[in-house]
Parts: C-alpha cells; sequence; structure tokens
DNA sequence: CGGTCTATAATTTTT
DNA sequence: TTATAGACCG
C-alpha cells in the first residue's frame, strides 16, 4: 500500500475506515473515484476476500471506469472476482438467481423505455374510450414514479381511473411477457429481499463491504436495497455530494444522504473538501453560491492552487451575439495556450440552446462534440434485429412480436394484427399462441392464412435453432437477416442509399456485438439482450479521442472537468428555469449552477442575453437570480459594448492568424 | 400503407 | 421557430 502516503489526512481516513457504516462527503473534483478505488485496494490488503465486496454506481461508465482503475492496482485473479456494478445490473444477477419465487422466469426480459412506451401505447389504444385522451409519454412518467414510490394501484387511481387501469394492465402484460422494466429490476428485487429472508441472508453474508457511488442520486428503492444488503454487517461505505443532487425530478431523494444516519446510526463521516481541480476564484465562487441552499451538509472547497484568473460576467445583446462572442473568445484562448479543442466546454441548461453555437463552430472551422445524442439502440434497424432476437428468446412477448410481425411487409397487415390482438385478449393468450390457434387461422383468408403459417413456421424453426447447444448466435443471426431480406427491405425504405447502407452498418455492428458478447459470456441470448438494455451506449461516447470543443448540459456535465468552460444562457427563467421555479426546486438549481461552476479548472465565463428569439419573437431577459449571489471578489463584469466597439477585426485578425499558423504546421 | 399536412407545445434523462 | 405527433388522403 504504498501509495497511502500520497492521500490527504481525509482521503486516508476514507479509505482506512473500513468497518461499520462511513458517509464520505466528496465534494467537486476532490479526488472521490480515487478514494473508493484505493479503498477497494485497501480492503483487499486488509485480507477480506474480493467476493465479499460490492461496489455500485449509477452508470456502466462508472463502474467500467472504476473496475479499470482497480484493475491496475490489483492482481488480475483477485479484481475478477470484485462486484463491481450499477444498481440495475446488480439488481439482473440477483433475480436471476431468485426471480421464480416472485412467480417470474428467470429469462426474463427488460423493457427499456421505448418498449415501455410502445407497451403504453398499445395498452391505451385498446382500453381507453373514444373522449379519453392520455399521452402515453406522460403516462409513462406518471407510472414510472408511482412504482417508484411504492404508490399502490388505488391510491393513483383516486385521480385518473384511466391511468390506472394503464398501469394495472401495464403490469399485467409485463408479467405475461414475462418482462421487467427498469423500475422492476428494483422494485421486484427489494420484494425478494423483503419476503424472502433466505435470500436476504445469502446476499448479505455474500457482500461483506458495500460501497455506494453518487449517493446523493439514490432514489427510495436503491436505498431500501442497500438496506437490505447491509443490514447484517453494516460495512456500508456510502460517498456522494448533496450539493451535487441534480436528479431529484427523476426520483433522486437528497434525503438519503442528508439522513444517512437515520438509516445506519452513528456512520463515521468524512468530508473531503480538498480539491485538486479548479484556481481559488472557481471555488470561491462556486462556495458562494451554494451557501445559499438551506438543506446541506455545510462544506466548502479549497485547493492548494493559486487564485488564478476571476470569473468573467458578460452581458451580451442577444443569443446570436452570445454565440458568436463566445465561439471568438474561445477561439482567441485556443490561439493563446495553442492547446486543443478538446480543453473546452460550452455548458448549457436546454438542449435547444446548443445551436447557435453548433453553427457558429462550423462557421469557424472548429471541431465540436455534442454530448446527448440519439442512443445507438434506439436507432429503428438496431431496434428490428434486437425485436427479432427477442422474438426468438421469447415468441410470448407480444410487444417484440408485434413489430417484427410485418417487417419487412410479408402480407399480415393492419386487419389481421388487430384481430390477432383482440383474439388475443379474448382467449388471454399470447398473440403468437393465437396466431397457432386453427381456430384464428381459419378466420382468415387463404393468402392471410399462408402468409401467418408461413410467420410461424420461420419463427419456430429459429427459436429452435437458437435454443441448440453450442450454437453461434451472431451468425443465425445473420441467417435469418439474410433470409427475411432485412437489407433489402433497408433499401427500400430509405430515402438514400447512403442512409441504406449506414443502416446496414448498424445492424452488422449489431451482429458484431452479439459475436463479441458470445465469446465472453455464457449467460445465451436472454443475457445478451439484457445486458444491451442496460447498457446503451451512446455513440458520441465511443470516438472520445476525437478532439473537439465540447457542448453539453448542466446535468451530463456532471462528473467531468475542462480547463475552460462557458456557462450560457444564465438567465432568469433558464437557470433558474421556469418550470423548476414553478415547482419549488430552485434548490435543485442552483446546485446545477454550481455543478456547472465546479467543471472548471482555470477559467470560467458566464453570459446572459438581454433579449433571446424565443418562439418565433424576440424577448427580453433578465439575468439570472444566483448571479447576484456570487463573491464580487472573484468576479469581472465584462461590458460587452467596450469589446465589440475595439476594433471588430480582432477576432477576426485572430482567426487569420490561425490560418497562418495552421499553414505553418 | 406511406407520405404530406396541420395542430401543438416548448427542461434536465445515469438504467 | 422548430420538432413532433396525429390526421388525412392518395
Amino acid at each position: 500500500m504504498a501509495r497511502l502516503f500520497d492521500l490527504n489526512p481525509q482521503q486516508l481516513e476514507a479509505v482506512t475506515t473500513t468497518q461499520g457504516p462511513v458517509l464520505i462527503l466528496a465534494g467537486a473534483g476532490t479526488g472521490k473515484t480515487r478514494v473508493i478505488t484505493m479503498r477497494i485496494t485497501y480492503l483487499l490488503h486488509e485480507g477480506i476476500s474480493p467476493d465479499a465486496i460490492l461496489a455500485v454506481t449509477f452508470t456502466n461508465k462508472a463502474a467500467n471506469e472504476m473496475r479499470e482503475r482497480v484493475g491496475t492496482m490489483v492482481e488480475r485473479p483477485k479484481a475478477k472476482r470484485l462486484t463491481i456494478c450499477t444498481f440495475h445490473a446488480l439488481c439482473v444477477r440477483i433475480l436471476r438467481q431468485d426471480i421464480e419465487r416472485l412467480g417470474y422466469k428467470t429469462n426474463f426480459a427488460i423493457y427499456d423505455e421505448g418498449d415501455q412506451l410502445g407497451l403504453i401505447r398499445k395498452i391505451i389504444s385498446r382500453i381507453s374510450a373514444k373522449n379519453e385522451k392520455l399521452d402515453a409519454q406522460l403516462a409513462r412518467n406518471l407510472i414510472s414514479r408511482a412504482k417508484n414510490q411504492h404508490w399502490k394501484l388505488a391510491e393513483s387511481a383516486t385521480n385518473n381511473s384511466l391511468l390506472a387501469a394503464v398501469f394495472e394492465r401495464y403490469q399485467e402484460e409485463l408479467k405475461a411477457a414475462n418482462a421487467v422494466d427498469f423500475d422492476d429490476l428494483l422494485i421486484l428485487t427489494v420484494r425478494l429481499l423483503e419476503t424472502n429472508p433466505a435470500v436476504t441472508n445469502k446476499w448479505q453474508e455474500r457482500f461483506q463491504y458495500l460501497m455506494i457511488d453518487e449517493f446523493q442520486d439514490t432514489n427510495r428503492l436503491q436505498l431500501e436495497l442497500v438496506r437490505y444488503l447491509g443490514r447484517q454487517h453494516r460495512n456500508v461505505c456510502v460517498v456522494g455530494d448533496d450539493d451535487q443532487s441534480i436528479y431529484g425530478w427523476r426520483g433522486a431523494e437528497i434525503a438519503n444522504i442528508l439522513e444517512f444516519e437515520a438509516h445506519f446510526a452513528d456512520p463515521k463521516i468524512i468530508k473531503l473538501e480538498q480539491n485538486y481541480r479548479s484556481s481559488n476564484a472557481i471555488l470561491g465562487l462556486a462556495n458562494s453560491i451554494i451557501r445559499h441552499n438551506p438543506r446541506r451538509r455545510p462544506k466548502a472547497l479549497w485547493s492548494e492552487k493559486g487564485v488564478g484568473q476571476n470569473v468573467k460576467i458578460v452581458a451580451v445583446p442577444n443569443d446570436r451575439e452570445e454565440a458568436n462572442y463566445v465561439v471568438s473568445e474561445l477561439q482567441k484562448q485556443q490561439l493563446e495556450v495553442a492547446g486543443s479543442w478538446k480543453r473546452f466546454a460550452i455548458i448549457f441548461r436546454m438542449n435547444a440552446q446548443s445551436r447557435l453555437f453548433e453553427e457558429q463552430l462550423r462557421r469557424l472551422q472548429i471541431p465540436y462534440r455534442i454530448i446527448g445524442g440519439r442512443s445507438f439502440f434506439e436507432r429503428r434497424e438496431v431496434k428490428d434485429l434486437l425485436a427479432y432476437l427477442a422474438g426468438l428468446a421469447n415468441p410470448n412477448d407480444d410487444l417484440n412480436l408485434l413489430r417484427i410481425i410485418n417487417t419487412p411487409a410479408r402480407g399480415i397487415g393492419a386487419t389481421t394484427i388487430d384481430l390477432a390482438v383482440a383474439e388475443s385478449n379474448q382467449a388471454k393468450t399470447s398473440i403468437f399462441a393465437t396466431l397457432q390457434s386453427s381456430g384464428f387461422q381459419e378466420l382468415l383468408s387463404a393468402k392471410t392464412g399462408t402468409a401467418v403459417r408461413a410467420f410461424i413456421e420461420l419463427i419456430d424453426r429459429y427459436e429452435t435453432q437458437i435454443h441448440q447447444p453450442l450454437v453461434e448466435l451472431a451468425s443465425i443471426a445473420a441467417a435469418l437477416l439474410e433470409e427475411i431480406r432485412y437489407p433489402e427491405e433497408l433499401r427500400r425504405s430509405c430515402k438514400t442509399p447512403e442512409e441504406a447502407l449506414n443502416r446496414e452498418e448498424n445492424v452488422r455492428e449489431l451482429v458484431r456485438t452479439l459475436a463479441d458478447y458470445q465469446r465472453r459470456s455464457t449467460e445465451g441470448l436472454s443475457g445478451f439482450l439484457a445486458e444491451v438494455a442496460l447498457d446503451q451506449e451512446r455513440e458520441e461516447e465511443t470516438d472520445t479521442d476525437k478532439d473537439g470543443v465540447t457542448l453539453i448540459t448542466f446535468h451530463a456535465a456532471k462528473g467531468l472537468e475542462f480547463p475552460h468552460v462557458f456557462l450560457i444562457g444564465l438567465e432568469e427563467g433558464i437557470l433558474p428555469h421556469d418550470r423548476s421555479k414553478l415547482e419549488g426546486n430552485l434548490d435543485e438549481e442552483r446546485r446545477l449552477f454550481y455543478v456547472g461552476i465546479t467543471r472548471a479548472m482555470q477559467t470560467l465565463t458566464i453570459t446572459h442575453c438581454a433579449n433571446r428569439n424565443k418562439y418565433g419573437g424576440s424577448i427580453p431577459c433578465h439575468p439570472s437570480s444566483f448571479l447576484k449571489d456570487l463573491d464580487p471578489q472573484y468576479v469581472e463584469v465584462i461590458n460587452y459594448h467596450q469589446l465589440a466597439n475595439q476594433p471588430a477585426s480582432e477576432g477576426t485578425a485572430r482567426s487569420h492568424f490561425a490560418k497562418i499558423r495552421e499553414l505553418l504546421g
């Protein structure tokens, strides 16, 4: 453990306090990840078995990172036996063993948001009367919230009977399809532990040392899960920062970290306040803003670095000028330090704000990357193939069956499908079972009947194949795609040949992913589908080595750092957002601002507009009320008009320099 | 079924 | 302004 003396006293205490509950309040940039990984290493060094250690994160990215970093400090065989995963992956593991006690089969499918939405849409269209309307998206959100808060069906029924009916039906259909959604993973795991002491005991004995990252983001169920797992040994170490709790709207309970003592009595509380990221001007500013939140665990970040440059606050006339100013300022700074574009980030409250900045960056030919685009797995072609695979894994999964039944078109039209759905509802069987029944087939025309039988034969044949021992799933998938002439379908349905080619490549990519999966796992198709559902890697994150200015929301920026940061649109109504003010979440908005500020290492620039184009017209804007809370000692207010009146050519001249520089190599 | 038109709404999005 | 969802028609 040679590296222990690299740690500051608080970090050291956090690493070496292994027994009993521990709450590590890790401020932004205080070396949190390092502490967690060192702590795991230290536990192993103390002779704790790696099998007994569980580290839980929120994202797969965080889990992978942690695994990697521990891997550099611990011998491989030991490292491999550690459990480092997300809450949801942990739940899958627990449920795969014992979910039968709750009446599900162990090969349950996991529905992602798209699947949920599809199912809910289907249910709404089926059971709502003509005069009733219910937005599927809204229904999904309400159902999810209800599930997370342990609401009983009856309670939600008091408000909206259609919603309650949809909710009830939704749960029934999930169960019938042997499927669970993300919320169910947690709910069912907690229920399993609640009702089966033997199971609880098994896992309590297995994981004697728990570590939970980003504890401020845990919801009610996640806390309950931790309580069950940690009850026996009480070696529960949670790490987080209440000041960075920005997911309350999504069910995160900041109370979990604020009232940790209520769940695990007499914890050791350790505050990490020494920051290794930012200048003291930036930290001073951050401290001055977050101080205004009433409910928090008091702490103040400090650094051994110097004060650094003051933070610039710039008022600009309108949003176009804002983009103009920020991008030319950014270009200027880049030129001065001759660093890479990666060092810069533009952070905004709403994705819509990024557009003008994109345009401006493109105009000046500055590379950029936007974080938070569409997931690879949300693409139509990828969903199609996944639906086929899920349909083969379980033909009784109606949702996936409906997706593939006439894709590509094979003569089973809407009328036939409606009939099958109606029949299956009556007979209370799956759609696939309905299709197979001779009673149903008799209702069809000769032509349709043939099409239906061909479809059944196709599914049956491939279903048999994937269940053979030692099969190569990827080659079966490839054969299936070939047989249904999927590439032709893509070419037919795409506007341009390039698009078709691109989509085809996506499909191939998925097949390769499947092959990779089978090379490293024995879990088979349902394991693959679960992994895909739980790890919907966003595409832009795969090419991280590409240079470019980062355009990112305040939310997505949490956990990241950049030498030079621009926080844009700091206006009343944007940050804090009007909707949040309406809902009384001002504190969370302030934390969001705090998160943004603490991303910056060296320089920070904050802008706000006097006018902004919104919904067509130009409307006046006021500076965010947060700005007046900033400690003026660290602030430099820039007069934009003075800047603008300076030889307007400065920016232009700089870019000419840039060109010349480029020419010189 | 698929393309075009029109009405409507307008945060944030780890799994 | 703009994106998107549902309606509507060929």
